[in-house]
DNA sequence: GGTTATTTGTTCGTATGTATC
DNA sequence: AGATACATACGAACAAATAAC
């Protein structure tokens, strides 16, 4: 006979545990108002102050927001984004650089092994629109496309776990990249490398994709100093 | 005059973030009781069900524990634990593989640079544990040792993001590392490659260190499959 | 511009369940 | 068994911010 560690779930748990499964199966859609509290204490059957603790521990997490006199809304259908956003804000550009390698040296050797016939379609779509905004000079939309081909290149790996990280680890990182992009030396260059990362990824070359990884992230760590 | 977005933090997160600082800075200690609801009432200057909205937000983050009748507790000192131990849950052995790669590479080559006389001697000492456990055939305590072992390199990177995320990871994967030793063909092999790998770190051979890891894990990979 | 309704923020009081001694 | 300490839960009330009329 095994001991059940927690026979019962709280009140507050289950109600918390409700709330979650509405928003991951985006019957409650981000961005949008959930009902008010008098409605979700009838809903689940539960007083004002419980359910506003289950509220409170998902404004916490970073899954709602709310305001007062207003209401409550989703914000977010996972609570990854929020903790690691907590955590980066704690640490250096450096620092988070040499995370970002990590998840992007990954995710292009994979991207070479898994790429399918959308990748590629991808791929050549955005790394098109860097070459367009680098031609019109035009810093804020290559700055945007950059970050764009980004994604698609850690999509490209089909490692779930992978995105969710870079993804939101990016969030975080969109103004550190300005920064390092704004001082990039050369416009070009970065171009070039881009293109023979999607090219190697394309052709599978797994080390040849590595290893520019590699260089366009050398190329960096030295803007930095 | 500047227009302040949210100039009034609620109450509730105001105690939230005295709480965290009170973790965060060890002045309550991991494991231990913290002071009864009535005296953080007293404490903190709120009422009940402020100070309960606020404890509830980090029990659902991890920070607390709750035991009716006992008390509460401290359980973790981050955010990100609990949070990546979520996400974990939902992904496959495979995935969590791959991204433990992209830590354990990155990790393994900053280690090759800037590992200190420290380092050095952690190392050296978890290498002879595992080679002990080895001999003596003790597949829990060299399972035990391989753990103390990878922490030491991911240490020897000095980024303090990558040991947290790895730290974090590495909690929820212990049982599937179990898994994975479990199933592992030879353990002399298992061991030599852990010797390479520690070897090239201190004669700071970067590109070994890499290469070391990848065969590493691309084993483990075979034996997933 | 002022009033009212809606919605979240905060407080107090009370009762109950649970673990420890 | 009883007493104590603690978290759990409910209900009622008022405050504050916002929106609508």
């Amino acid at each position: 006979m095994t001991i059940s560690k927690t026979n019962r779930l709280s009140l507050v748990e289950q109600v918390v545990s409700q709330i979650e499964s509405l928003i991951e199966s985006g019957e409650w859609e981000i961005g949008n108002q959930i009902p008010p509290e008098m409605d979700l204490i009838k809903q689940f059957d539960v007083s004002r102050n419980t359910l506003r603790e289950a509220v409170r521990s998902l404004v916490y997490a970073g899954l709602l927001v709310t305001k007062q006199g207003k209401g409550t809304f989703v914000r977010s259908s996972s609570v990854l984004g929020v903790a690691i956003q907590r955590r980066i804000q704690q640490s250096g550009i450096l620092e988070t650089l040499e995370v970002r390698h990590a998840l992007e040296r990954e995710a292009a050797q994979l991207a070479a092994i898994r790429r399918d016939k959308d990748d590629i379609e991808q791929l050549r779509t955005h790394i098109a629109t860097c070459h367009d905004a680098a031609e019109a000079k035009d810093s804020q939309a290559y700055e945007e496309a950059d970050i764009q081909l980004h994604k698609a290149i850690i999509e490209a790996s089909h490692n779930s776990l992978l995105i969710d990280l870079y993804e939101h680890m990016a969030d975080s990182l969109h103004a550190s990249i300005h920064q390092i992009v704004e001082m990039s030396s050369d416009a070009n260059l970065h171009l070039n490398i881009h293109c023979s990362l999607v090219d190697a990824i394309i052709e599978q070359d797994e080390e040849r994709a590595v290893e520019t990884v590699n260089e366009y992230i050398a190329q960096f760590k030295k803007s930095l100093i």
